[in-house]
DNA sequence: TATATAAATAACAATATGGTTATATTATTA
DNA sequence: TAATAATATAACCATATTGTTATTTATATA
């Protein structure tokens, strides 16, 4: 299931908005309130977009006081591009798939 | 727009059939025909998601007679991963919003 | 030439995504 | 305590995604 959960987080990125608010959280800790007014959507959508990047476990929020912070896991994006890079091969699931005979012979 | 075309891409990549069957074009060119028994889905459903690789640049095809084989674009994957470990920091973005008044002050 | 095989496309359905507005929740402040 | 500010959640809508089956297109072969 590593395809999956890997498939999961790259969902989770595949947004301009958040991968923008990613950048953003690269240069320092965010309040949702300043994010609202950087993008063209309301403050519910920013709310989601920040969900959505938590449950991935891209983000931490913390509260302080009024506001909530978010920050940066950066340890999980390295980790998910260094996984986009170095994708297993497959070599020995397609010789197992051939001795199957599941292999379609095309040359 | 570098935030909308990443976008793009890892949204070709967010999904653990296309990402599996990238892992096979890691070891070899594969044709439509090989890939469509390892998959637990219909001919189509591989034809269209390697035509969404396809459009990403993230694979090639060639027809060899009767067959059409897809290989894997390396350095757009590669690219791919690189740039997500290397989103760019927003930090002039942040100042110049300050000083436009744009960002509430939260602390 | 007629038939078979490989792959793509069309038409459709169920679910996911990303936005909206309205409302609820939590913490601060008058 | 009442009012305000920040954030999250609910309910909803339009569009995208991912699968299906049926059909078309392209190539090879009897």
């Amino acid at each position: 299931m590593a395809f999956e959960k890997l498939a999961d987080t790259l969902k989770a990125l595949a947004d301009p908005t958040r991968l923008k608010i990613i950048s953003f959280l690269r240069t320092r800790d965010c309040c949702v309130c300043e994010l609202v007014p950087i993008f063209n959507i309301s403050q519910p959508a920013i709310s989601k977009h920040l969900s959505r990047l938590k449950t991935a476990e891209l983000v931490r929020e913390t509260r302080k006081g009024q506001w909530v912070f978010y920050s940066l896991n950066e340890k999980k994006l390295e980790e998910t591009g260094f996984a986009l890079s170095h994708l297993p091969h497959l070599s020995e699931q397609l010789k197992e798939l051939e001795k199957q005979g599941l292999l379609v012979r095309c040359e």
